[in-house]
DNA sequence: GCAACTATATATAATGG
DNA sequence: TCCATTATATATAGTTG
């Protein structure tokens, strides 16, 4: 998004996803305070990479574990799947990504155990914003 | 933060906190899908407020669930850690890890339905990977 | 309230050390 | 690799109908 519009596809090249990922992981979990900030809302992301030995975090682990608890309860994936049948546009649009989908699965299989590998062998704890318990 | 610097606090008019918060909700849930796609991590966001009946999630409320099925094993596997068996832990590590990636395959159906949806709904972002295995 | 529409603040891709 | 810089793409506060 800036020297160059970047396209929103999978970054094959190792240290340019990488260098992407801190900077907009940084991005996100900043982007997530500020809302609930704002607006005081109850609200977190969690993300996942081979990058962190410990997923990151936003606002904090038990602040996280909060939202987890009453996200559990909630049931509306039904509502959703309705929405979507309903559109045929949306139909085409899926058909589309599925193929894109199986070109990845592919691809993820042949990495699959080093990733797995990578997982166990990382480093230490680290959480996005420990000290900030978010939220209003 | 455009017309005007905006101060990182909660904003006491009504509307205006309303009108911010559909703004930045929709920002905020485009920015974790870009990282996702772009990086190819597993990630979710969720975000619950007075104006939404239901939690704002993404990626899909199942993609969610399988996030926070994850997250709910971290302390597990920091007490792993220091045990002295370093075999024994990679090895459950990584039979762990292939169960969950099992289930990220199954799940990747109801991902991209929502990522779709995430894309035809809420405007013209074109996603080149949208529904992706995760686990890097 | 909502959907544009700017003008501006921010985020970030590319670059250089 | 990490930082810092910087040029550009995006996000969004304020405004209007």
């Amino acid at each position: 998004m800036t020297r160059k519009k970047v396209k929103l596809a999978y970054i094959y090249n190792d240290s340019a996803r990488r260098a992407t990922y801190k900077k907009r992981k940084k991005g996100l979990m900043k982007k997530v305070s500020e809302l609930s900030t704002l607006c005081g809302v109850d609200a977190c992301a969690i993300v996942y990479s081979p990058y962190d030995a410990q997923p990151e975090v936003w606002p904090s682990p038990s602040g996280v574990q909060r939202v987890l608890d009453r996200f559990r309860t909630v049931p509306q994936m039904d509502q959703l799947k309705k929405m979507v049948n309903q559109d045929g546009f949306l139909r085409q649009r899926i058909t589309k990504t599925c193929d894109q989908l199986k070109r990845q699965r592919k691809d993820n299989r042949e990495k699959e155990v080093t990733q797995a590998m990578f997982q166990c062998l990382g480093g230490g704890v680290s959480f996005g914003q420990p000290a900030h318990d978010g939220l209003e």
